[in-house]
DNA sequence: CGGAAAATTGAGTACTCTCAACCAGCGTGG
DNA sequence: CCACGCTGGTTGAGAGTACTCAATTTTCCG
């Protein structure tokens, strides 16, 4: 809407159908109409394409931009003063990374990729406009900061009480369940990004202890994992293994009354 | 602004001045004007005064209401499969305890009280309304948001990649700058609402090994901790053993362009 | 085909846990 | 006023999950 004919500079580099992944995901939460989305699609995204280990955010950085990752894996972190990494999240195509940019000043922890990747980024200023101008949109953008925030929750308990190979098998559900409701991938084989250093990062356990646990996993015929694939072979077991309950994913949002 | 004159049913029943702490702490990343906190002030608040160890939010309960701590702690945590508790993060005087509440329609946590707590509760309606019309209370809520998730990412690291010793510190250093910052205690001593037992959970440690710990952080002259009050010794000391760097508070936000 | 990254295995270690008993503070009631 | 009982804190000893170090194999990719 709004003439977006006339001035094709900046997102004509941007294929509408690019948003496929993210508007899925919050029609799940959050209805949409066709003017939103095509409101939402005219903002400023810059297209980019980085490789592999690429930093997207950098702890103690100025913050000014959003970015949306359209294709490939990035994962977010923190590092402790003895040098080791904690994982924090991992996030799959078609999520905003770093949605708290919208107000916060400074960033507190990192952002990698984990594979190569395509991203848009859009200016935070830009998305806080059309929030203010557009409610859904506002509550789509809020939704996704606070079930992200539901998720550091559960991370806490997973790596603060739950032994090792709960830990890696609630992980493994978590991300088949997020890749399932995303749609990049279908039941039960998933593209699997993280190296077994970097699910141990994620877990708060050595990589030697991550293997082990991975070959039990295996052994009992939960899962199998190999060259960046997963396959799920029995869910109900692997749920039961990972203490999993997939409530603090917020999947079905009931809708509070806009306001 | 429209009529609150002539429906002072409800809100009567707080005292503005019971405001004073969030206010307080809103400032430092929020400026209010005048008009913006008595429009917060007269929202229909409901007080009430809780005992101990009370419920404030239930996991998988509905959730309609958000709730603002006067005065008293409050803690937030998740049960796993064999009965064993992670909490979650600590709340003290002048912070809402469930601002998620705004948008998610289930609870996926418990919240509890530490101790004999005063609280006051809003329909999450109301907030989502009054923040439409003034976007710096917006602003203010969606900060405090913001900073409980960074805070939860925190929490990720320390029980993920710290040792028990660090983790300990780092929980006692986190508090004790919330409280000097809130302004509800002076350095260097501070009401401390946890038992061994809820320190242990909110770790990921045991009682046991939480109180040897302890022990080594006294035997060491960092701290003082006895009766519920805790004295900070040698603060750079206790800041090392903690691995603390204060950035995940956010403590001094940059106002990004109100929009 | 070669080199680097990732995964795997082995053996010894240690941090943290478990179990269990004991002590101390404090509010209640006889 | 002191006994009682409960909660919270402390101590001891033994066990185990997860860690460390180091070597080896496999996979990936140019």
């Amino acid at each position: 809407m709004r003439r977006c004919n006339d001035a094709p500079k900046r997102h004509n580099l941007i294929d509408p159908s690019l948003f496929t992944l993210l508007f899925r995901r919050w029609d799940r939460h959050s209805a949409l109409s066709k003017e939103e989305r095509e409101a939402f699609s005219a903002l400023p995204f810059v297209r980019k394409t980085l490789p592999k280990d690429a930093y997207l955010v950098e702890e103690g950085r100025p913050t000014s931009e959003c970015t949306l990752l359209l294709q490939g894996f990035a994962y977010r972190h923190k590092l402790v003063h003895d040098g080791a990494r904690q994982i924090i999240s991992i996030h799959i195509p078609g999520e905003f990374i770093d949605l708290q940019h919208l107000m916060l000043a400074t960033a507190d922890h990192n952002v990698q990729t984990l594979s190569k990747t395509e991203i848009a980024s859009v200016p935070a200023a830009a998305l806080r406009d059309i929030g203010a101008r557009y409610p859904a949109l506002q509550r789509a953008i809020w939704l996704d900061l606070l079930i992200d925030a539901s998720i550091f929750r559960e991370w806490v308990v997973n790596v603060g009480r739950r032994d090792a190979r709960t830990r890696i098998a609630h992980l493994l559900c978590e991300l088949a369940l997020r890749l399932d409701a995303s749609g990049t991938d279908t039941s039960p084989t998933y593209e699997f990004p993280l190296t077994q250093d970097q699910l141990a990062d994620a877990t708060g356990l050595t990589p030697v202890h991550t293997n082990r646990t991975l070959q039990s996993l295996r052994k009992d015929g939960l899962i199998a994992l190999s060259s960046s694939r997963l396959t799920v072979l029995d869910w109900d077991a692997l749920r039961d293994a990972g203490d999993f309950s997939e409530r603090y994913l917020h999947h079905a949002v009931r809708h509070p009354g806009r306001s």
